[in-house]
Parts: structure tokens; C-alpha cells; sequence
DNA sequence: TTAATAATTGACACATGTGTCACTTTGGAG
DNA sequence: CTCCAAAGTGACACATGTGTCAATTATTAA
């Protein structure tokens, strides 16, 4: 019994995301997040304690969505093919790596929140080991640079949609730079 | 004639960064510089209006100390050296492209700060621009990819310092595999 | 020593965010 | 229809940041 909820867990997480990436971790509240709810602030407390908690919440939300797709690279046949399926997940999701940054920022001292941050930094571990089988893979196919660290290689990679497109190119001839500079460098 | 100040501005700037660095844009108060610089809160009034009008000016401070550096790359030769140069200054200064990536943060209403913001703005342009005479020899050497769009190969650089440590790799390797992987990609 | 001047201080009024909780609303079970 | 439990509300007490300004302090020219 009990009467009907006014917003799901998974529209909270919506609304959390759009204003995590248009104000930043510190400029968010409870309240913008209640008015883009149309609930009142103390209702959120209901579902989270406090800001950290709601936030690395999220975040693991985030990721597990974002996990779901990238385990399925095992299936996608020969390193060419799982690069492709790599960088189409990730230009798919270019504001992941913004998200992970400005998790990075919380601070937390509340106890689930500490919990869930904790857990939240062996997912990303997770992620980085489940991707070592992939960069194995490539040196094993001699196709990846072996004198590189692996734990570079992912790196170079994740980090490279943050590229900032200031001078607006098309969409479509930035990734295609981005992915031929990290496939070749910048060099002849 | 007057009291001696207690602190100059060169001071305050070196405390803005770090504290920038610690806590990040939201976060950073006047009454945590003021602490910093052993003065009362109300001092910092006398030179900044506020928080964006001190942060936006404080990196132009920044960028200029950076384009003083940039500028002395026409004067080294081929591009092999040019190259060379660049990444050195960059990675001296690693901290550059975060504070940057701050000042993006600062939405400035104050007259000042818009104006600061605006003059910042341009300086980023310039060292684009400063920076294409510099691409420009790389092609013409036949040192650099000609399809990659110039602005793309400078923020593609740019971008590179910021590719985490987490797995603590020496700053030596550190170093060597990003200019790696920034000249000839991740591929072999 | 004193007057002029500039730097510094700290209290005040205001604004915004936090966490709590007694109370209200809603909807289904009996 | 009545009652209960779950969901939601909004006011309260508190904390922290902001911008201002009259008063205080330090320095030096005269």
C-alpha cells in the first residue's frame, strides 16, 4: 500500500546527470535537483542521505550501464573488431569520462557514501582489468606498440574524447581524428 | 607613504593556485585565501571585487607566464627541436591545462569578469594561433600528418597531459610513453 | 612629533544550502 | 467506508559564504 511514487529512482538518476554536467559537483543542491523533480527538497532525503551519497549512487548506476556494454567486446572477434566496438561505446557515452571526473571531486565523509565511493573506484579498477585482456589481445595480434604500459594504453584511449572541438568541426571529422591520433599519433 | 602590505599580488596568485588545485573552482572561497595569506577576509575586497573577477584574472596571469615560454619556440630551430621544446614547457607546467579546465567553470556576471573572461578567452586563441606556425613546419617538414586538422592535432597535444597516473608508473615513464604515444599513437 | 594616507580589520545584514521532523496526502487492504 | 503505511511537504534551526563599511593601525613626509 502506501501511495504512488511521484518520480522513479531512475528518472532521479536522470535529472542528477544533466545537472551534474551543466552546474558541476559543488554547484549542485538537493533543491535545483527537487525543482527539476517537481518534489519537494525533503523528499529526496527519503532515497539519499545527503549529496555525496546520492552522487557516487550514481555514479555507479553510471557505470554498470556503461560495463554492461563494454563486456560485450569479448564477443566482438579480433582486435581490429573490438577497437571499433571500444571506440563506438565510448564516443557513444562522451560525457562518462566528464562524469568520472567530477566524481573524482567527492569528498565524503558519510558512511554509505564512503562505502559506495569505494566501491565505486574497484569498478573503475574492474573496468581497467577487463580491458587488459583487450590490450593483450592487440600486442598478442602485434598490433598494439608493446613497450607501452598497458594501464597508459587505456588511459591515452578514455582520455582522448575529452578533446576539447572549440574550433567546431563536424562531429563526425572529430571522432575520425581522434581515433586515427590515438590508433597513429600525430606523425607521418 | 601608507602601511607596508602584507602580502603581494605575485603571493596571492601562487595561494589562488593552490588552493584552485585543492579544492577546485566551487569550492575555493575568499575566507580559505584569506586564511591562506594570514589576512581578514574583508583585505582581498581591496583588490578583487570577487571570486570570478580574481580567478579570471589570476589566469591571465597564468597564461601569460605560460606564453612567455611558448613564445620561445620560434627560436628553436626545426621542428624536431620545436616538438621537443613543446612537450618539455608542457609537462613542466602539468598543472596548466587543469586550470584551465577551472577557469571553463567561472560563469561571470561581474563587469570585470566578464571582461577578464572575454581577454582570457582570446589569449587561448592566440596560443592556438601562435602555435599554427608551429604545425605549419611540422607538415611542411613532412613531419606531421597533413589530413589531421590543426586545431585538432594542438588539443589532441594539450590533452595528453592530462592522462592519469592511478597505477603510479615513474614520472620519467610516465612522461616518455604519453610523447610515444602523442608522436606515433598506441599501434605499432 | 604630527598629519596625511593607505592597508587592514571585523562586525553586520543578507543570501543560500543542510538535515530533520511533525504533519498531510494518497491509495489499497480488509 | 475505514484504517494503515508509504510518500510527500514545508517550516525550523543551523551553518557557511558574500559584500560593505566605519573604525583601527602602520608608515612616512614634513
Amino acid at each position: 500500500m502506501g501511495r504512488d511514487r511521484k518520480f522513479s529512482i531512475t528518472e532521479l538518476y536522470e535529472h542528477t546527470q544533466v545537472l551534474l554536467l551543466e552546474v558541476g559537483y559543488e554547484a549542485f543542491t538537493f533543491s535545483l535537483l527537487a525543482e527539476r523533480l517537481n518534489v519537494a527538497r525533503g523528499t529526496i532525503y527519503k532515497y539519499f542521505d545527503n549529496k555525496d551519497e546520492l552522487i557516487t549512487a550514481f555514479m555507479i548506476y553510471e557505470m554498470n550501464q556503461f560495463m554492461k556494454k563494454l563486456e560485450q567486446i569479448e564477443e566482438k572477434g579480433d582486435f581490429e573488431q573490438q577497437f571499433a566496438y571500444l571506440m563506438e561505446i565510448i564516443f557513444e557515452r562522451t560525457e562518462i569520462q566528464e562524469l568520472i571526473n567530477i566524481t573524482m571531486q567527492v569528498n565524503a565523509t558519510n558512511e554509505k557514501a564512503v562505502a559506495n565511493q569505494t566501491y565505486f573506484k574497484d569498478m573503475r579498477i574492474n573496468m581497467y582489468t577487463c580491458l587488459q585482456n583487450f590490450i593483450r589481445l592487440g600486442k598478442q595480434e602485434g598490433k598494439l606498440n608493446p613497450s607501452l604500459p598497458d594501464t597508459m594504453i587505456l588511459g591515452f584511449i578514455f582520455q582522448s574524447v575529452a578533446i576539447p572541438n572549440h574550433f567546431q568541426l563536424p562531429r563526425e571529422k572529430w571522432i575520425q581524428s581522434i581515433i586515427e591520433m590515438v590508433s597513429n599519433g600525430i606523425r607521418t
